[in-house]
RNA sequence: GCCAUCGUAGCUCAGUGGUAGAGCACUUCCUUGGUAAGGAAGAGGUCGCCGGUUCGAUCCCGGCCGAUGGCUCCA
């Protein structure tokens, strides 16, 4: 029969049988099977080199540049790192060990005698000197009771366990080298073209993710096809480093944390400015679109958060007080208290849609392991809306909604976007009608603002479906930041109603949404994103005023006087120092605009402007002319 | 919360069973300068906290606190 090889925009065609596997054909055709091609695409599913085609006659062949073919690169490696750890600890107990985005781990039960950082280098020369031998990974079709008699025999009760869980006729193994491991493959047709591997960290983890069952050690690691792509990928891991908020806070003296307040941050001046700006660029874009702000207590009745059913679910991350003996809560979220307002009088259907905003503070009690600098906080300021509307309105709501949250995240330069549609999950509450109605808006309005979605079936809250936005930051990585959420439960509980054009009570639905999340995680991730390069209109210090000496401090207090009635964020340096010191001081500090002043800029009334975004230097500009530029540029968006 | 690693000056880090050092930053003085580090002097640390071992602990041991990387991306 005739098969039919894609490969580089060209198409082979050859002849063959179905049980002649694929790098066969591929070396008679004279293609780079098992160096380059790594891999083959077919009818939607892996296909790896040497499984014969079968009744296949159209293959992709995959190379290093396709992600399915990394994946399986990285699954093969994941098998030499077991069997080079194995040959150090040989009684040590794998478990699983997938591919995952960036390479690899191998979860391992070492039983009380792990690997430290120090024996990273031995697995890799092992690993590599497994690789290069190379090693062929042949698959190997066994029953589950021989399966299981392999791993009662090594004392391996995970294995088992994973066998036990199994198809019984779909079990499978794959040896390479004197290596055999339970796998469903697909895999490499053998380990040649891994040229290159890292071992990266070590990490707990449980058995299946359950605190419960005994932690194991998972090894990451990841390999490529040759070192100079190993080198590129570490390279972008030190600039991700360079580019950690929690370092930029600290350079650009934004932000800090405490040991007298874990995982609550402290902001110091300079950090306000950014936050101020940023609320405030916000605030004027929502009130511009029919927003009204409110502002609700921190701490409520703990009778709220039982109403409110955050008592019954969400106990463990709440802060509990005591006001006169009574029992009170700091709030987690900020909807409760936005009811209150709601139902402080009767509503009238002609109010709705009504859009409550709240930058609201919010206290969670997060898991000590997991604070993560401004990424993961206990306090922090969500730009919460909720808007109360009728089904009707949830279409045209949700419209407006996507149109602000293209808007925003245009604004700092997030292009690329993934949202994603949960739907109603198994255990819901509301009518059918209310929730396809609701899944039916949210839909037509994602298709009306041509927006690219995906839908998670089954994903939504039990009170409501959503809709989650993902954005992608300079160095590739996701963060989520908005959602929208419908809401059927919370009107209910608080007794929520307006009075329709039939003079009768109805209950409107509630819309959660955020579109920068917290305004501190989003300070962190603008942070990395621009690598602390803000954009003038958001930069702490915008100026920054060098004096060339002493004998200009009273013109530079002019400047800088001129800049503040200006509204201008500035900032001079009084120091003793050189010009050049002066200057390499404000580039580290990554201000956007220099301005210096000596004598001759005195004695003129002028400037001479150091612009680091653009690198650029202009000298003799007029103080008034100067002032009046940079007022322009630093307008914030509307 | 759990696992691994870590905690020495504001920051980055050396160091030793006999109570501590560097660079940068800070203060003062000299220098008054023209686009990425001028010079000198000084100040600054209960070596995260508590306990144990020891004649003696920053170092060894235990506990606690904090930080960092992880903790279903399921053979």
């Amino acid at each position: 029969m005739r098969v039919r090889l894609h490969w580089r925009g060209q198409t082979l065609e050859a002849e063959s049988e179905p049980d002649e596997p694929l790098y066969a054909i591929l070396l008679r055709v004279g293609l780079p099977g098992g160096s380059d091609i790594l891999a083959a695409k077919s009818s939607c599913s892996i296909h790896e080199l040497q499984a014969p085609i079968g009744e296949k006659q159209e293959f992709y062949l995959l190379e290093w540049d396709s992600p399915e073919a990394r994946q399986v690169f990285w699954h093969s490696s994941a098998h030499l790192l077991a069997e080079a750890i194995l040959s150090f600890w040989p009684n040590a107990k794998l478990t699983i060990g997938p591919p995952i985005e960036n390479g690899f781990y191998y979860d391992i039960d070492f039983e009380g005698n792990p690997p430290s950082p120090e024996d990273f280098p031995r697995i890799e020369a092992k690993f590599l000197e497994l690789a290069s031998k190379p090693e062929y990974f042949v698959r190997k079709k066994v029953s589950a009771s021989e399966a299981i008699a392999y791993y009662e025999q090594q004392g391996n009760r995970y294995k088992i366990e994973l066998i036990q869980e199994l198809p019984p006729d779909e079990i499978t193994f794959y040896e390479s080298g004197g290596f055999v491991d339970l796998c469903k493959g697909p895999h490499l047709w053998h380990s040649g073209p891994i040229r290159a591997v890292k071992v990266l960290s070590l990490a707990g983890a449980y058995w299946r993710g359950d605190s419960r069952n005994p932690q194991l050690t998972r090894v990451y690691g990841i390999s490529f096809p040759n070192p100079a792509l190993l080198e590129e990928y570490l390279h972008t891991l030190e600039e991700a480093a360079r580019r950690d908020h929690r370092l930029l806070g600290r350079q650009l003296d934004l932000f800090s944390f405490h040991e007298e307040g874990p995982g609550f941050p402290f902001w110091h001046p300079k950090g306000m400015r950014l936050l101020n700006v940023l609320q405030e660029w916000l605030r004027g874009k929502l009130l511009r679109r029919g927003y009204e702000e409110i502002k609700t207590p921190i701490i409520l009745t703990q009778r709220l958060w039982e109403q409110s059913g955050h008592y019954d679910n969400y106990r463990e991350n709440m802060y509990f007080t005591h006001i006169d003996e009574q029992p009170y809560a700091v709030k987690p979220m900020n909807c409760p208290g936005s009811t209150i307002i709601y139902r402080t009088r009767l509503r009238s259907y002609r109010e709705l849609p009504l859009r409550l905003f709240e930058f609201g503070l919010v206290h969670r009690h997060e898991l000590s392991g997991v604070l993560t600098g401004l990424f993961r906080v206990r306090a922090f300021t969500q730009d919460d809306a909720h808007i109360y509307c009728t089904p009707d309105q949830i279409e045209s709501e949700i419209l407006a909604l996507l149109e602000l949250v293209r808007e925003v995240y245009e604004t700092f330069g997030f292009q690329e976007r993934e949202i994603y549609l949960s739907t109603r999950p198994k255990k819901y509450i509301g009518s059918l009608e209310l929730w396809s109605q609701a899944e039916g808006a949210l839909e037509a309005a994602l298709r009306m603002a041509s927006f690219q979605y995906q839908v998670n079936p089954g994903e939504g809250a039990f009170y409501g479906p959503k809709i989650d936005f993902v954005i992608k930051d300079s160095l590739q990585r996701r963060w989520q930041l908005g959602t929208i959420q419908l809401d059927f439960s919370m009107p209910q509980r608080f007794g929520l109603s307006y009075v329709g054009p039939d003079g009768a009570p109805h209950t409107p639905v509630m819309i959660h949404r955020a579109l920068l999340g917290s305004f501190e995680r989003f300070i962190g991730i603008l942070l990395e994103h621009t690598g602390g390069e803000l954009p003038l209109w958001l930069a702490p210090v915008q100026i920054k005023v060098l004096p060339v000496s002493e004998k200009s401090f009273d013109y530079a207090r002019q400047v800088s006087t001129a800049l503040q009635a200006a509204n201008l964020r500035c900032e001079v340096d009084w120091s003793s120092e050189k010009l050049g010191k002066k200057i390499r001081e404000a580039e580290q500090e990554k201000v956007p605009l220099i301005w210096v002043v000596g004598a001759r800029e005195a004695e003129t009334q002028t400037v001479s402007i150091r612009n680091r975004r653009e690198r650029t230097q202009q000298e003799g500009i007029p103080l008034e002319e100067a002032i009046h530029t940079v007022r322009t540029f630093a307008q914030p968006p509307s």
